[in-house]
RNA sequence: GCCGGAGUAGCUCAGCUGGUAGAGCAGCCGCCUUGUAAGCGGCAGGCCGUGGGUUCGAGUCCCUCCUCCGGCUCCA
């Protein structure tokens, strides 16, 4: 037979050959440094057979960055961790061992529970398996074999994976433990170079919490120590833009046990947060919504109509009332004030669409454990509208919100990945309305060029959805906004609107926030811009530094023309070096920093820009330069 | 809620196997009078998260609770 290389010349090899017989056809080398195929463009063990007229190509160890030759090398590391656990602890149990985007895991049932400093002996176990040569061995049998092998050796969670994997079944060998798996792996440990465990957690089996919670041993393994070096370093400097981190030093907000998952906002932080309630306001008013304002405190009525005293009682805050039998409830979210606002009049077609849109607080109860600064709080506010359309008025509606959203994550130089959640099994209205309701948001997307997901079947039981995710400094993924359409809760809630032929319809509601939460927009923004906001949203704007005691009177002069041209100005008159002013002013990323002395006056001013860049200019020059910044927070 | 880790000065963190708490930064007071990323000296600052236990003696060991951190689950 024959395989194509990349180089577009053939290979010929004896039927039934493997990647790695023809890496050895071409060269011993090759031969040593391979460590997966791509047949086809698929990723495929060395050990596999190749077909006839397949393009291949082999990845070697010096295709360290490969995604795949790390995922391979990751995949592999994680069986010799189980190997290890299996020989330092006899009876573990293992489940699954998968690698993962930073490096790979691996879940088992230890006899025992183990505590985090023993993961050193087991990474010295591993290196020990490496130095020892470990090579895979693979073998392909039929499901009884496999099922009785991991009987003989009870391992009752891959009898379970047995069971139900699909045939013929491939197990690999490494030294004396072998384990169910789709491959591919390396040939042998030699390529692995540098390891480490990194954390012990908790992991249900199969993600599921009434099942039993396993022990989790989360690692990273790389080709070169350099790159594992370079790993760790790069998560350090990831942890220097932690938004908790820049929060407390630049002093925007604070955390506390008197109350957890609600922050203190400081003055500074509260710029930031009323730019942000600027923007939302002015926008929603150019867009047609209706700021209102609805009670935070509800009877439970209320919530039993809405579905949440079934649905979300376990996250809802309850308040006794010294008057009355039964507590009232904070609100977790606004749409059954807005479904009471909407019923509280008659409504005609020709009122629709009515756009609600209200940005007070919401509290949710978190389980404890879920809480992380301001990215998951249990004070929540958000840019949040309720919109009533008839359901001609859908397509047209959502492709404004879509236009909305583009026009908001532009100002920040984000782009949010979307999420387009289609009918799920279990849901609510016919088949035309939810392909009526879904086409309306794809196309929306699509119209604007937003580029999405879909995920089939994770659509509420109420309507699809749009949602819209962003990542944290740690690589997590936070949802921010989200459109959502409802056919219920109208209905639930029993508003009708008159139609054009004089009877009563039921509007369609769309749930929507677009930024999210006001909270975990900012915790985002912070780490996005590592706390050196553009100038429009910069808590101080410009910081003026008189050199000497005799230039105070100039600098607060100064200040006080630019502020009242609208900036956020500071003076640092403090008793300190020109130097340490500059610095820490720097440290506190403060935009501008003018510095005043014995050579400056309104014709020259010395203007350091954030970052070190110098220049002089006269007075009329800097308000102006700043007038164009802070345009940025309105651009036409 | 679950698994693992941790709570020491305003912040960042030391404090080994139990013997009465320490640094840097910040703060305050002086000196210096500053030219673009840390001038010098001094002072003050702590219920060692909470409650209990072991011990002659607990920041240190054990238990409870609270909170935080990393995961899991959850996240209309």
């Amino acid at each position: 037979m024959k395989v194509v290389l990349p180089d577009s010349s053939e290979l010929e090899l004896p039927d039934g050959a493997s990647g790695l017989d023809a890496a050895r056809a071409i060269g011993p080398k090759l031969a040593r440094d391979a460590v997966l195929v791509r047949a086809n463009g698929h990723v495929q063990d060395l050990r596999i057979p190749l077909e006839d007229g397949q393009k291949i190509e082999l990845v070697t160890i010096s295709h360290k960055d490969d995604p795949d030759a790390l995922y391979v090398l990751r995949h592999s590391a994680a069986h010799l961790l189980a190997e290890a656990a299996m020989r330092l602890y006899p009876g573990v149990k293992i489940a699954i061992g998968p690698p993962i985007a930073d490096g790979f895991y691996y879940d088992f049932e230890f006899p025992e529970p183990i505590a985090e400093d023993e993961l050193a002996a087991i990474e010295e176990e591993m290196r020990r398996e490496i130095a020892e040569g470990r090579e895979w061995v693979r073998d392909v049998v039929p499901r009884e074999a496999a099922i009785e092998r991991f009987r003989a050796e009870e391992q009752p969670y891959k009898i379970e994976l047995a069971q139900e994997a699909d045939e013929p079944i491939s197990l690999y060998t490494q030294g004396d433990f072998t384990d169910l798996c789709r491959g591919p792996h390396l040939p042998n440990a030699s390529p692995i170079k540098a390891l480490k465990l990194m954390s012990l957690a908790g992991a249900y089996w199969r993600g599921d919490e009434h099942n039993k919670q396993l022990t989790r041993i989360y690692g990273t393994a790389f080709y070169s120590q350099a790159d594992l070096d370079a790993h760790l370093e790069r998560l350090e400097q990831a942890r220097a833009r932690d938004h908790r981190r820049i929060g407390t030093q630049l002093d925007l907000f604070h955390l506390s046990d008197r109350s957890p998952g609600s922050p203190f906002w400081h003055p500074k932080g509260m710029v930031i947060w009323n730019a942000l309630e600027d923007l939302r306001r002015r926008e929603n008013r150019r867009r047609g919504y209706s700021e209102v304002k609805t009670p935070l405190l509800y009877d439970l009525d209320t919530y039993k109509t809405s579905g949440h005293y079934e649905n979300y009682e376990e996250n809802m805050f309850f308040v006794h009332s010294h008057e009355g039998e039964e507590p009232m409830a904070l609100k977790p979210m606004n749409c059954p004030g807005h479904m009471l606002l909407f019923g509280s009049e008659l409504r005609s077609y020709r009122d629709l669409p009515i756009r609600y849109a209200e940005s007070s607080t919401l509290h949710r109860d978190e389980r404890g454990g879920t809480l992380h600064g301001l990215l998951r709080v249990k004070h929540i506010t958000q840019d949040d509208a309720h919109v009533f359309v008839t359901e001609e008025q859908i397509q047209e509606e959502i492709d404004g919100m879509i236009d909305f959203v583009r026009y908001l994550y532009d100002r920040f130089g984000v782009t949010p990945r979307a999420e387009l959640s289609t009918r799920p099994e279990k849901r609510l209205g016919t088949d035309e309305q939810w392909d009526r309701a879904e086409a309306a948001l794809e196309s929306a997307l699509q119209r604007h060029g937003m580029e999405y997901v879909t995920s089939p079947g994770e659509g509420t039981f109420y309507g699809p959805k749009i949602d819209l995710h962003m990542t944290d400094v740690l690589g997590r993924s936070w949802q921010m906004g989200t459109i959502q359409l409802d056919y219920q809760m109208p209905m639930q809630f029993g508003l009708t609107y008159m139609g054009p032929d004089n009877r009563e319809h039921s509007p369609v509601v769309i749930h929507r926030a677009l930024l999210g939460s006001l909270e975990r927009f900012i915790g985002i923004l912070i780490e996005h811009y590592a706390g050196a906001f553009p100038f429009w949203l910069s808590p101080v704007q410009a910081r003026v530094i008189p050199v000497g005691e005799g230039h105070r009177e100039a600098a607060s002069a100064l200040r006080d023309r630019l502020a009242g041209d609208g900036f956020r100005i500071e003076v640092d008159e403090r008793d300190e070096t020109l130097g340490k002013r500059i610095r820490d002013a720097e440290i506190e990323k403060v935009p501008f920093v003018v510095v005043y002395g014995d050579r400056e006056s309104d014709d020259v001013l010395a203007v350091r820009e954030r970052g070190g860049g110098q220049s002089t200019h006269s007075l009329d020059e800097l308000v102006s330069t700043l007038r164009e910044l802070a345009a940025e927070a309105d651009p036409p």
